[in-house]
DNA sequence: CCTAAAGTGTACCAAATCGGTACTGATTAG
DNA sequence: CTAATCAGTACCGATTTGGTACACTTTAGG
């Protein structure tokens, strides 16, 4: 099954509960109790969120966690890239010459194409989309249909 | 990185070869010739391939494989799933039950939208667009806005 | 019929990835 | 200075993935 890993799911999970309460800064042990994770692993998945530059950390006593940027602006795309690095359907429609087939491989173009579109999809939800109980309001605005069928 | 298995790329660059003669049938061999893979690995995403209805076999001498249908009406979609099951960015959003973390966690119904984004994504591009030297022509309408970054 | 070309099915193995755990260090409020 | 809390590193076991091996079935053609 095409799908993102375990951890970037918990990821998400860990930013919604961030985005309940986007001011206020919250524990790694409160988000643990939040989301019924280990503290390591969650603490894990904030530290690199952290260093994604997608929420602030606190030191110390009554240190913490807090989105750094409205939800509004935290793409699911975001988060994914942060836990998973740069959207790639394929070896090498990230990055060149990691692929010895390239000389010979038609496809190629084509999967930059379609990395694209997958990161568009991912990029039009919003972290306050996802907080929404209702799939609907903004949920027409996900590009749905793209070239052919 | 978010990306599709190798086996599934191999399985586009087959169908690929496939697609540029449609009409014929191509043995495994000279399937494996054209992609640079080794033949039980092409034989094995070619069976993969066969059994999800997207390719015909034809066994005995001077057998080999067919697309079931024209370039045009077989989508990255069709190889994505026939190779990897249907597409589920995370388990909860594939089938209920497989996550403990439904009653409390409020972004599943979301990554169903988002599913069905990408599977869109994926059904947009036909075989025959993949084929096509040219990122021109239709490429332009695959959606690509991108909300924060 | 017999043989060779070709696909089918099953089983298995090594390597990579993933999820999780442990432990130690650094920072800061009180 | 102490306790709370984040940071960094290292490691481990389980799963998945990619690849290989081998025995079986089907079919065209002599």
């Amino acid at each position: 099954m095409l799908r993102v890993s375990k951890l970037t799911d918990y990821a998400t999970e860990v930013m919604a509960a961030l985005a309940a309460a986007p001011a206020r800064v919250h524990s790694a042990q409160e988000l643990t109790e939040r989301v019924r994770l280990e503290l390591p692993t969650v603490s894990k998945l904030l530290k690199q969120l952290a260093s994604a530059g997608l929420i602030e950390s606190f030191r110390g006593v009554n240190g913490g966690y807090r989105l750094a940027r409205a939800p509004e602006r935290i793409s699911i795309a975001d988060i994914v890239i942060a836990m998973e690095g740069p959207i790639g359907m394929t070896e090498c429609s990230a990055q060149a010459g990691s692929c010895d087939h390239e000389s010979h491989c038609g496809v190629r173009v084509n999967w930059q194409r379609i990395n694209q579109a997958i990161a568009g999809a991912l990029a039009g939800v919003s972290l306050a989309d996802m907080i929404k109980p209702s799939p609907r309001r903004r949920a027409a605005s996900i590009p749905l249909r793209v070239v052919g069928a």
